[in-house]
RNA sequence: GUCCCGUUCGUCUAGUGGUUUAGGACACCGCCCUUUCACGGCGGCAACACCGGUUCAAAUCCGGUACGGGAUGCCA
């Protein structure tokens, strides 16, 4: 069989993290089976969709490397056709016309509350002739009120419930536009989906939907259930959670890739492995190893899966991605960064930390202090370290002749690298914490080094 | 209220009736490495929601309870 799958999301926001999850497994189903992974635009509530929520998706899955493989279809585009098999529905007696007005349809659901009944409509019983002329109704699927329906969902496996406890959906408004509930199966229908992988907060509904697949003598497609991610306390994702949106944690600093890995993970799994490539994913993919319950969302996982990606990127890459976010002074500021971004990237969790901690290697000459870095730097020791800087004069400014002028000092002077290590950073730095000192002397040069050495220990 | 779904360390999960003293990863704690912070290495803490049943044997199968989630819209 040839696999569609499609991502549907609804236009009312930024693309968020539990619909991304939802378009990567998709689009991985998708390409484990060789087919195609289709978008459409779920946008016949026109008054909540918005072209803004629409960029903001694509640009979203565009990052994830989840776009689409055809344009996407806008839902309402379509909406002639909906009306025509509403019609169709209609005429088989599938569907009925439904006259209720406001008033009425709240008191039916206020006595089926009671009753423990399902909302039903006298009207689902009343011929056409009995159509009250002028007057507006909705359409609605007339559901059958004895039997059972089952579907086999593929990741929740045989679901069964009593037709009797199926509402009669609005399949058109009172203003002739086509709800959701119907735009789906039509548009899926239409379009060849042959998985619908979504929200399992749609499960209830695919036993309406799947009434207007058989009413039309529709084959209905695989449907596959995916629990949602809820946030740290177990809840429903929302606001109160942080960032929610998929831009929020590219602008966070979280790499495409490391997201896609860390997104797969959640809710489905391979064996013990952590972090699985796109490639490995689209191998591996299948949906009965998908989890029944929802998974919570775990920022510090997601840092960890970052770090890792961070510490396989090259360097030249990796620079890329920091310069944006600072103004190197000069080429050799440049050289600087490159020769210490192996070891700055050991220590980063995203390349925003690295971006954030380089300060030191940017500018030439004097550099601004951290007061816990200046405190460092009491007369004392600012007298040894000048002396030092005297000692460094005739060093071969590598890392191997670095150590050899520094121990030689020490002995010197009857001292361990600890009891100047911390001040030669702050001097050297104006930070407390950076990586190794004496790579950072290597990778700022012989008169870098001597510059901020005496610029720092100018004694008051 | 009714219907549907779920429940293994704090978190993501492995586990598909005996291979399990329930494994891995993140987080946390300790030790080592070390000029600092990290990284890395080693070790530790820590879970089958509960109650019954089936079976020689159950985290795994069945039933119930509790808790959580979803649906019950002229939202999607």
């Amino acid at each position: 069989m040839n696999v569609v799958t499609r991502f549907a999301p609804s236009p009312t926001g930024y693309l968020h993290i539990g619909g991304a999850r939802t378009a990567l497994f998709n689009w991985l189903f998708a390409r484990h089976h060789a087919g195609t992974y289709l978008l459409r635009i779920e946008d016949t509530d026109k008054a909540r969709s918005t072209d803004d929520a629409i960029a903001a998706i694509y640009d979203g899955l565009q990052w994830l490397g989840l776009a689409g493989d055809q344009p996407a279809v806008s839902q309402s585009a379509q909406s002639a056709r909906h009306v025509e098999v509403a019609n169709a529905l209609v005429a088989a007696g599938a569907a009925y016309q439904c006259f209720l007005s406001a008033e009425e349809l709240t008191s039916i659901r206020e006595a089926s509350k009671n009753s423990g009944d399902t909302v039903r409509s006298p009207w689902r019983d009343r011929g056409p002739s009995e159509a009250q002329l002028g007057k507006s109704f909705v359409v609605r699927m007339k559901m059958p009120s004895d039997g059972s329906t089952t579907i086999k969902d593929a990741v929740q496996g045989n679901v069964t419930v009593q037709n009797k406890v199926l509402d009669d959906m609005v399949i058109l408004r009172a203003d002739g536009t086509p709800t959701y509930m119907l735009a789906v199966v039509v548009d899926d229908h239409d379009m060849g989906i042959t998985h619908v992988i979504r929200g399992d907060d749609h499960l209830n509904n695919a036993f309406r939907q799947y009434m207007v697949y058989k009413s039309m003598g529709w084959q209905e497609p695989v449907f596959a259930h995916i629990p949602l991610i809820h946030g740290s306390d177990g809840t429903k994702l929302s606001k109160r959670h942080g960032a929610l949106s998929v831009g929020a944690y590219r602008d966070m600093g979280f790499l495409s890739d490391a997201m896609f890995s860390y997104l797969l993970r959640l809710g489905w799994s391979s064996g013990d492995k952590d972090i699985i490539s796109r490639d490995n994913a689209v191998r591996l993919f299948d949906l009965d190893r998908i989890g029944k319950s929802p998974a919570r969302f775990d920022n510090d996982k997601l840092r960890d899966i970052n770090a890792n990606y961070i510490k396989q990127m090259d360097s030249h890459s990796l620079f890329e991605l920091i310069a944006k976010h600072f103004t190197a002074s000069s080429d050799a500021a440049q050289q600087r960064i490159l020769y210490m971004l192996p070891l700055l990237k050991e220590r980063a969790k995203t390349h925003l930390d690295i971006a954030e901690s380089v300060s030191y290697l940017i500018v030439d000459g004097p550099i601004d202090m951290d007061a816990d870095a200046a405190v460092l730097l009491t007369n004392e020791t600012k007298d040894i370290l000048l002396d030092l800087n005297k000692a460094l004069t005739f060093a071969k400014w590598d890392l191997e002749g670095l150590k050899v002028v520094i121990n030689t000092f020490l002995e010197e002077k009857d001292l361990k690298m600890r009891d100047i290590g911390l001040p030669l950073r702050a001097a050297i730095t104006g930070k407390k914490q950076s990586p190794s000192i004496i790579e950072i002397m290597v990778a700022l040069g012989r008169s870098e080094t001597n510059t901020r050495l005496q610029m720092a220990c100018k004694l008051l």
